[in-house]
DNA sequence: TTTGACCCTCTAGCATACTTTAGGGTTTAA
DNA sequence: TTAAACCCTAAAGTATGCTAGAGGGTCAAA
């Protein structure tokens, strides 16, 4: 199957499917004569888990590690494949918690402001980040 | 006083200070005979309000903004300012909401694998990802 | 006078995940 | 045959907030 075929099926960029195969996250696929790529079907399951994998917060480069086990399961663990979702969650939960901070920080000089009409000479939230 | 006594007394460096200067968050200061910049003690105030609205999640394009209103209290409301941290607070609270998502979609998965010593050939992280 | 600390400009690099642009060949249907 | 649709590579651009490097001038104390 040709790239613009493939890109349809999956819903994904043509440009994007160039761009994983040159962060190696798509093998190199065969060639047709004119020089177009040629990708087997196994193509479109990858780049599935490819958009799963995206959707839970997974970076590229950790993909393509994931794939790498993926495609040699046997030669890899349960506990190997839960760290790598360990990880991720407790960097899920530090992000959460810092935005939490910044949050809570902000609602606070947000909530001392009236927000009237009155001129800013006096304005709390401008004070809060002056002081 | 010269840019590295400046970068000491509030704590950012001496390369960041000439960064703020090029965007425009710091006025260009005055020079030396030597042609050294020379600042004012108000860049002092100034440099802290930006590590505050930093704090609290501004980017430096908004900290850019929210300075100009700051200079010129009397001619603008203290609704301008609220408005900022209230879109700055929707964006946080958006944020804080994208990444619960990922969080519980992650959990799931996580969660369903029994971590262990076995090969992942079933792997039900890896069948998640696939399916 | 020389050495170390300090200052200058300009440019490039980093990380992430694409997206765009430039320039050009191939295929297919009318 | 010609125009639209499709494919190719390589390089640069996007956003953000710095950080680092090259190459070179200035100042103060020993």
């Amino acid at each position: 199957m040709k790239i613009g075929q493939l890109a349809k099926t999956v819903g994904i960029d043509i440009q994007t499917l160039r761009y994983y195969e040159s962060q190696g996250l798509l093998n190199e696929p065969n060639r047709l004569e004119n020089g177009y790529r040629d990708y087997p079907n196994e193509s479109i399951e990858r780049l599935q888990f490819i958009k799963k994998a995206k959707l839970v917060g997974f970076t590229l480069k950790e993909i393509k590690d994931l794939l790498a086990i993926q495609v040699t399961k046997d030669e890899h663990t349960c506990q190997e494949v839960k760290s790598f979702t360990q990880v991720k969650l407790d960097e899920i939960n530090q992000k959460i918690n810092e935005l939490s901070e910044i949050k809570s920080a902000l609602q606070k000089i947000h909530t001392s402001c009236c927000g009237g009409d009155e001129t800013a000479a006096h304005c709390s939230i401008l004070q809060a980040l002056e002081n």
